[in-house]
DNA sequence: TAGATGTTTCAGAAAAAACTGAAACGACTG
DNA sequence: CAGTCGTTTCAGTTTTTTCTGAAACATCTA
């Protein structure tokens, strides 16, 4: 039913899950979705990987409200049938938002929200630390929010445009750092 | 002992955690080393956070191997002391480097190695899928390395370009396509 | 070398997460 | 409305992960 090469993409993607915060389920439908020309539906993925019914419910929903899958309706047919996006630039996008909404929005707001308290004396370190890394988390989402508005087209340009970007880099001009002091 | 302020940072990146690939304690013993001025030592921890001796011993040898903390020692004082690096930036560095080692570069070598498996039929179009992949993720990985060359200083000013970078992608031409034929 | 101080290891306990089967549910269909 | 087909929920079980305390280990010091 599932050639070695699925197989092992399979497994080795059930296996990769744990290290992110996905598990070993999730992982593998995914996977299977991924490689699969046709959509499938519950039952073909409890056939395929061999799990309980409820568990591919669970993981399907979980899937969902990721948005890495999407549902499709055969005519004549009350099945649900699912398909991961043909297009691997929107995965990664889809994929980095959702990363972003779950682990970086949270802590951005919780830094924000400690860095807002009156603090005392013995705090003062460490709302410094607090700020700088909620700055550098700025920083680095500010940008990919600019990045993520090119259409993929520009983007790949971009992306392909390595040592030429480097240049640009170089050209750019270093903005002095800001300091407390009022200068004139 | 624990301010509020603190306290509740430390249970954030706790609970953070689980949503990377990383336990509670390893978490918090991070939080707790970035926000105390002062390197701290095992027993420090213990104290802080309420965990077995034991289990800050095996975090902190967790963390070595992330390189995320910086052992110090206290003359005559035999004592591991640590610490987390002062830049920010350096920390994402090793962050991001870390976890490109742990969860793309593996990926990587799996998804080649079943690209050169030869392909029977029913497999074309996982093995196309696998190839799309894995050039999206050298792509990607690609740009990385480039970017990771810059010095902190570039690499912020280009971060802080984002509008003018979106100039630039404009002007960016697009490159057709290869194929595998032979143009002349 | 005996003792003091500090770290690491490890087997088992505790906690958390994942998974299952059975039952409930919902929505069409004859 | 009774039956069919499919999905979802959930209490209980299994598996995995995390955590602990005790013992082993290592290094320095009197």
């Amino acid at each position: 039913m599932l050639s070695d090469l699925r197989q092992e993409f399979i497994l080795h993607f059930g296996e990769m899950g744990s290290r992110w915060g996905i598990n070993r389920t999730v992982g593998q439908i995914y996977a299977a979705l991924f490689l699969s020309e046709e959509p499938l539906c519950a039952d073909d993925l409890v056939g395929l990987l061999g799990v309980s019914r409820s568990n591919v419910s669970m993981s399907l929903k979980e899937l969902q409200s990721w948005s890495l899958v999407q549902l499709k309706h055969r005519p004549g047919d009350r099945r649900d049938f699912f398909t991961t996006p043909d297009d691997m630039w929107q995965i990664v996008r889809t994929l980095v938002e959702e990363r972003k909404k779950r682990e970086i929005d949270p802590t951005l707001t919780k830094l924000r929200q400690l860095e807002m308290r009156p603090g005392s004396a013995e705090d003062a370190y460490a709302q410094a630390r607090i700020t700088e890394m909620r700055e550098l988390i700025e920083l680095l989402t500010g940008w990919y929010d600019q990045m993520n508005k090119l259409e993929t087209e520009r983007l790949v340009a971009l992306l392909n445009m390595g040592a030429k970007l480097q240049k640009f880099a170089q050209s750019a001009r270093i903005l002095p750092k800001r300091t407390n002091k009022t200068e004139n």
